[in-house]
DNA sequence: CTTGAGTCCGTACCTAAGTACGTTGTTATA
DNA sequence: TATAACAACGTACTTAGGTACGGACTCAAG
């Protein structure tokens, strides 16, 4: 509540301090994620504690949250007994979505591979075919190296 | 070269063949994926040579593959000898980009799950604690549950 | 007192891959 | 022949997370 008057910030200063741009800023009280700050003539003045906000907003986001689940965090506000379920059943969707979307790379990883093993690779060694073709094939087209491998 | 003349859809009948929307043709015509179809009276007519070049990006972009990727490989046309390095680089790219997604989503899964485990789930029967101070501290804010498993 | 750096605001722009809209023109069916 | 369904066109809108612009203020240093 007593805020010494030394560290408020510009908000150049905090978006220095916090690593991102002046605009991000400005952006972010937009969408509501920082609460309108406190004004000397017109300037946007910042606290420490709008400086930690940033800096959780930044580290949440590493984490593949979007902007819109960030708020739900920052509504959700602290964990204790009453808000397990609510912050439980957010981690339980993000880890979901997350890994769903690994099994999803991780099979057109897979693919991917078989084409560059059966059409892109050096040692396809092919001859001239469509890639059209190919990929209506299932790139059975270019199977030379495939047929060659016993 | 010779094309019968029944083999012509208009855009609704190849939209509906592709399983895309008539507005997705229109688009791919304005990006170049496809070339001006013919016309008769106005309308567009297409081939079924048409049909398996929508079904070719559709299957490239199900392998992570940007439409300007596809423009690419559309460009390629053919695998051979010719023009192997180039699609061999292509896939190499594609292949690196996904593997880095991969390994990146696989260390936020890690982190999350600690998150979880520490401040999210019903075993670390928490007490207050502000969720920014949990993220600053590396949630060891919450650690309760980490503390009494030995 | 002037100059330059920083800030203010609203608005437009960016990428990607489409989707939607409104008006006008054509075709197929009853 | 009338009417519904479909097509054409240009333009605007969508999501997400910002970035950029331009004109007007304000502040600190010289």
């Amino acid at each position: 509540m007593e805020q010494s008057l030394q560290e408020l910030m510009t908000i150049g200063v905090l978006a220095k301090e916090a690593g991102v741009g002046v605009e991000t800023i400005r952006f972010y009280q937009r969408k509501g994620l920082l609460k309108t700050p406190q004004r000397t003539s017109g300037f946007r003045k910042y606290t420490q504690a709008d400086l930690g906000r940033i800096k959780f907003i930044k580290r949440v986001q590493g984490l593949g949250f979007t902007l819109n689940d960030v708020q739900s965090l920052l509504n959700i506000n602290a964990c204790s007994p009453k808000t397990q379920p609510l912050l439980e059943q957010v981690c339980i969707e993000k880890i979901d979505e997350i890994e769903k979307k690994i099994a999803d790379l991780t099979r057109i990883l897979g693919e991917l591979r078989q084409f560059h093993q059966s059409c892109g690779c050096e040692s396809s060694n092919n001859t001239e075919c469509r890639l059209l073709e190919c990929f209506e094939n299932d790139w059975e087209c270019c199977d030379s190296f495939n047929g060659r491998k016993k």
